[in-house]
DNA sequence: GTTTGATAGTTGACTGTGCAACTATACACC
DNA sequence: GGTGTATAGTTGCACAGTCAACTATCAAAC
């Protein structure tokens, strides 16, 4: 678009910013999930969107798309939460190839008693440092960067 | 701060386009890096904080640091970087306990060479996305969630 | 109905990172 | 000067995630 930028371009602030900004609140969240849950970010994130998907289940693809992970990673990370009993497989009928990972009960459970933890911390390390209106821009900009 | 949030405060859409689009835009410059410098945005990042440092080389810990990392995650880092000769280590005199990650001219050489297609990465898929003032808050947001 | 190409998901091999435990050095205090 | 505590960095071990290769199924074309 414009032209080609340098290493030394002080937009460059901004994303700096944005990686540190991340790698810190993610990293903190981590540990305090960790510590007092006994469970992994990625995990609950898992129970999240399953459990505000359609009849509380995503096919695989569709849970690797929501959480940018690639397939595989997707395929380890609901094979350990079966074993927990936590979410659970089940074939598609309409496509054979595919499978369902479903919420079951105790996932739900689990992310109730997990749920305060997190969103404290979420709201500790990140949203009470943002004003209303800055929270409101972010998500327009962040959109924006989403886009296609 | 505020009272405690649940899982459905609207507020909670701005934290999950932060994630998303630091995963997404992180993803994809992370492909392009290694697709076309066979390189990863790690090292990339250890050159660059090497590069703008006083006398081009970081502590051990001070580089753990700045990249987010632990303490063994920056020593395996840096132990990569030295079998390809873009980092060597200099034992500081001052305080024998420490270590200096120094950048060599070859690893100068390399940030040189990477850099315009990470950069063109960071603007096509981040900064061409934001107006200016955009970035400008944006900066200043994150600013203050890193404070402290 | 068979063939061809695309898609869904899993598995094998590998890599990067974290935590906990450890070694070595520094600093403070008696 | 010796003792105790903190700090810098590395190593063992475990584990989560990636890419590439594979299997199974679907859909289209003929």
């Amino acid at each position: 678009m414009t032209g080609t930028i340098t290493r030394h371009d002080t937009r460059l602030a901004s994303w700096r910013a944005f990686l540190q900004a991340h790698a810190r609140v993610v990293r903190d969240l981590e540990r305090e999930l960790q510590a007092d849950q006994g469970m992994a970010l990625t995990d609950y994130d898992v129970l999240v969107q399953l459990s505000v998907a359609e009849a509380r289940r995503l096919r695989m693809s569709d849970l690797a798309d929501q959480l940018v992970l690639s397939r595989s990673g997707a395929t380890r990370l609901v094979d350990r939460l079966c074993a927990e009993g936590l979410v659970e497989r089940v074939t598609c009928e309409s496509d054979r190839r595919g499978q369902w990972a479903s919420l079951t009960d105790a996932g739900m459970d689990r992310l109730r008693s997990a749920a305060p933890t997190h969103l404290r911390g979420v709201q500790e390390h990140f949203l009470d440092r943002l004003s209303t209106d800055d929270l409101a821009s972010l998500e327009r900009m962040l959109k924006g960067v989403l886009a296609d």
